[in-house]
DNA sequence: TTCCGACAGTGGGGTCGCAAT
DNA sequence: ATTGCGACCCCACTATCGGAA
């Protein structure tokens, strides 16, 4: 199949917001492909490379090339070139890259061109990703798009359930069960701003904590351990201590899933940054062990001897993870009956606090494992912070805030009067707010790059944050960790904002 | 007819590893 | 030795579509 087929239909999916619409221009599509280019086809539809990331980026990428005048370029082609280029390594790496990046990019037309840019980038922005082109392929085989949904869920993998749906046909989905070895995709929580809420909203629950580490999905097969992340990348060799730690336990062939975190000596977790960058140290993990070790802490179990449990209700998964897994391995909990239960789950949420976690994870007990969606059944409550800043200087938008003041950069007041920036934002702004803040910073402007507006520090706006962070960036030393708008307070004036020294004051523990 | 679940988009900061300087 | 880039961890929030209620 020519690419040039592949970018007018990315370009068509694009310009219609029906998804309906999008769905059949990527089922004709797929009807169409050849088996040997269904591999490919189907990733590249759906936004991503076969290969995943290449080390290419806007640095190589924004150097532009003269577009070819003809479309000759197979998908094969492509994909032969792509995989070239990620095997390049080594001393002259870079330029070689470029190279290869140059020659795919003088062989596109300039349709061509954006679609692989788009790729390379992962950014396609068509409005269609994974869940759009599932849909699709279950409307080009005629399979259940619910069984092809699951399919994918448990084979990690899009691309493997489409190849084997176009070749046999919606039988093949038969295929694709739970499998120890095989990491599935996680499931993940939504949000509720109280206990309280959750609560009402699931009735008899379990409360957990929630620790801010690194997911983990341990599989073990006999004397064989695979840890995944969330995003099913092995880090097997990275962490000894769950391999260690998956062996000890008193089953042969399971798959759970927790979290990993490092605890210091008092018991006491470390900060996310220290765990996040013990476990992505890979050159000499013995000596991050040493400084940083980690503990993986479970909170539910996906199969046990060989018994798929992800239909199973919460509180029957979990009876099975405490027959496996001993208390200190496990994730601290309490079970509270529903809204008339209230108090306990409270006082969970504090002493969880005083522990010096990050929130708690409210699950109901009676639902089953929704793997690779982001359920209900899963609330996830963590203590909000706000601030008032003032607005330093504003970015301009990309896709659909294009020609809009977007990222903002906030500031704190500093002791001598002036204002240390603390991070920026672009989040939680309706599309009436990024009107009225492009009209109104526009007029505080004394200086436009035509990237970032610099403004009169004069504009007050309320911002929630999760908490503080270790910065190497920020004259404060210190960062705002996802910061998000609540509103502007027009009836702040900057000398009213909040301090820098206020802001430490508040996180003991974060020194800068 | 209205409501709500699922998705995609819009980017944030830190840390590590690697190649270039 | 330092710097810059890319990958990959963590992530919040809004707009929109289309099926559920």
């Amino acid at each position: 199949m020519l690419l040039t087929r592949l970018a007018q239909v990315s370009r068509q999916v694009a310009a219609t917001s029906a998804r309906s619409r999008k769905t059949a221009l990527l089922a004709e599509l797929f009807r169409d492909a050849e088996a040997d280019d269904v591999p490919i086809v189907i990733p590249y539809l759906a936004g991503r490379l076969p290969q995943g990331r290449l080390g290419v980026g806007w640095k190589v990428l924004s150097r532009p090339v003269p577009p070819a005048a003809d479309s000759t370029l197979t998908v094969q082609e492509v994909d032969a070139l792509l995989s070239e280029l990620g095997k390049v390594s080594g001393p002259g790496s870079q330029a070689e890259r470029a190279r290869l990046v140059g020659e795919l990019m003088g062989a596109a037309t300039e349709e061509e061109q954006r679609f692989l840019l788009g790729l390379l980038t992962g950014e396609v922005r068509q409005g269609a990703l994974d869940a759009v082109a599932v849909e699709g392929l279950a409307q080009a085989t005629g399979a259940d798009p619910a069984a092809v949904r699951r399919a994918v869920m448990l084979a990690g993998s899009l691309q493997t359930v489409a190849q084997a749906l176009l070749a046999e046909g919606p039988g093949a989905l038969e295929r694709f069960r739970l499998t120890v070895g095989r990491p599935v995709l996680p499931m993940l929580a939504h949000s509720a701003s109280s206990v309280a809420e959750a609560v009402e909203k699931l009735g008899a629950c379990a409360v957990e904590e929630k620790l801010d580490g690194i997911r983990v999905q341990v599989h073990r097969d006999g004397d064989t351990v695979r840890v995944h992340t969330r995003t099913l990348d092995d880090i097997t060799g990275r962490l000894p201590e769950v391999t260690a730690a998956a062996r000890e336990l008193r089953g042969e062939r399971f798959i759970l899933d927790g979290e990993v975190i490092s605890f210091d000596a008092a018991g006491r977790p470390r900060s996310f940054q220290d765990t996040a960058g013990r476990v992505g140290s890979r050159t000499d993990v013995a000596k991050a062990a040493g400084e940083v070790p980690v503990s993986p802490v479970f909170f539910d179990a996906l199969s046990v001897d060989g018994t798929d449990l992800l239909d199973l209700p919460f509180a029957e998964r979990h009876a099975r993870l405490a027959r496996l897994v001993p208390e200190p391995m496990r994730v601290r909990r309490t079970v509270v009956s529903g809204p008339g239960d209230l108090a306990a789950a409270e006082r969970f949420l504090a002493e969880t606090l005083d522990r010096g976690h990050e929130g708690v994870v409210v699950k109901a007990l009676d639902a089953p494992y929704s793997a690779g969606r982001r359920g209900a059944s899963w609330l996830k409550v963590k203590p909000v912070h706000t601030l008032d800043l003032v607005v330093l200087a504003a970015e301009w938008g990309h896709g659909r805030r294009t020609g809009k003041l977007s990222n903002l950069h906030l500031g704190a007041r500093d002791p001598d009067g002036g204002f240390a920036m603390l991070g920026k934002t672009f989040k939680g702004m309706t599309d009436a707010m990024l009107a009225w803040q492009t009209e109104r910073l526009q007029e505080l402007a004394v200086e436009d790059d035509g990237w970032v507006v610099r403004v009169r520090p004069e504009l007050v706006v309320e911002i929630a944050y999760d908490g503080l962070q270790r910065s190497s960036r920020y004259p404060a030393g210190v960062t705002l960790r996802f910061a998000r708008v609540v509103r502007y307070r027009e009836d702040k004036r900057p000398e009213e904002a909040d301090t820098v020294e206020a802001l430490l004051a508040a996180h003991p523990e974060v020194r800068p």
